[in-house]
DNA sequence: TGACGGTAGGTGTTACAACACTTACATTCG
DNA sequence: CGAATGTAAGTGTTGTAACACCTACCGTCA
């Protein structure tokens, strides 16, 4: 087989070795490697790594709280269906809900004492486990990790 | 309130605005837009981004095809079930399963011509949307990327 | 004032992910 | 050879994600 018969087979069967799809696939990657290593390091406390995230985004609210849909809106990862994620969250005791807004169409999450009580446990082993995966990267590469990030989110508005 | 006040309110709130925690949420944020985006192109084609994966790797394996765990552990992110996954996938027709296999414990998954046809199909429309995302960070700002990715990657390593 | 478009929230259903467990076959070694 | 160990695949079950649909409430304007 010729080296051009090589290369067009391998065109066939392989037609993106691109640095664009490289990029996509490592990002895919890296994300589903530290989104699974979170969730084993949350799991011992019994929540998801969307749970908590929505502790922190109470937590941030502080006593106002938010309404269902600014929670749903403000998540790392898109959820379709935050009712039953608070519903779940209720039943764990770490956030509440009430319908004391003006507006009776909304209702009110806050963060629970025993909710804020896991979140203050859990911020050490955060902390911890961001040091470990970006620690290394210094502050240079950090910096730029997050500008590259920044741009690649950037691309849906172009 | 003091200066010193605010701080500890904040520092209390928000005690973890590290670059390293800004790091991990902009990656898991634009990987979790990214796949969401990846899953609405690929929808009208009835498949999910995991199938494609799955779809890709069989191409690349060719006719050998590869065993159950082969194609699991190939996978972009981690599935703890690839048997039912490869289960849709052979009702869907666009992958074939066959104890063939001398050690008859092994199950060798290939792609079929229909799979095929369709992974060919979305060969375009998968390249177009790569350099839809990525392609605006330039050469030296993919490189840096994918390197930076892969460091993240390696920290398990250390 | 009461119909109407818009918005906030909830529900019903389906399919899939995740985890533990089981079966089948192969290999090793006493 | 045959028991023990290891590996490949599949199954049973539970919970949750995803999608479409429905209800309650608000503001507006004829």
């Amino acid at each position: 087989m010729s080296p051009q018969q090589i290369l067009a087979e391998l065109k066939q069967t392989r037609p993106f070795s691109t640095l664009e799809e490289a990029a996509g696939v490592g990002l895919a990657r890296t994300a589903a490697i530290l989104e699974h290593a979170f969730s084993e390091a949350l799991r011992p406390h019994g929540i998801t790594p969307t749970q908590y995230n929505v502790l922190r985004i109470l937590r941030g609210a502080g006593p106002a709280g938010l309404c269902r849909n600014e929670v749903r809106d403000r998540l790392v990862a898109r959820v379709p269906d935050a009712t039953r994620l608070l519903d779940r969250m209720e039943d764990l005791g770490v956030v509440s809900r009430d319908r004391d807004n003006p507006d009776r169409r909304y209702v009110t999450a806050r963060i629970t004492p025993a909710g804020a009580k896991l979140l203050a446990e859990l911020d050490g082993p955060v902390l911890a486990f961001n040091r470990r995966w970006f620690g290394h990267l210094g502050e240079a590469g950090l910096a730029k990790l997050i500008e590259l990030l920044d741009e690649v989110r950037r691309a849906s508005e172009g």
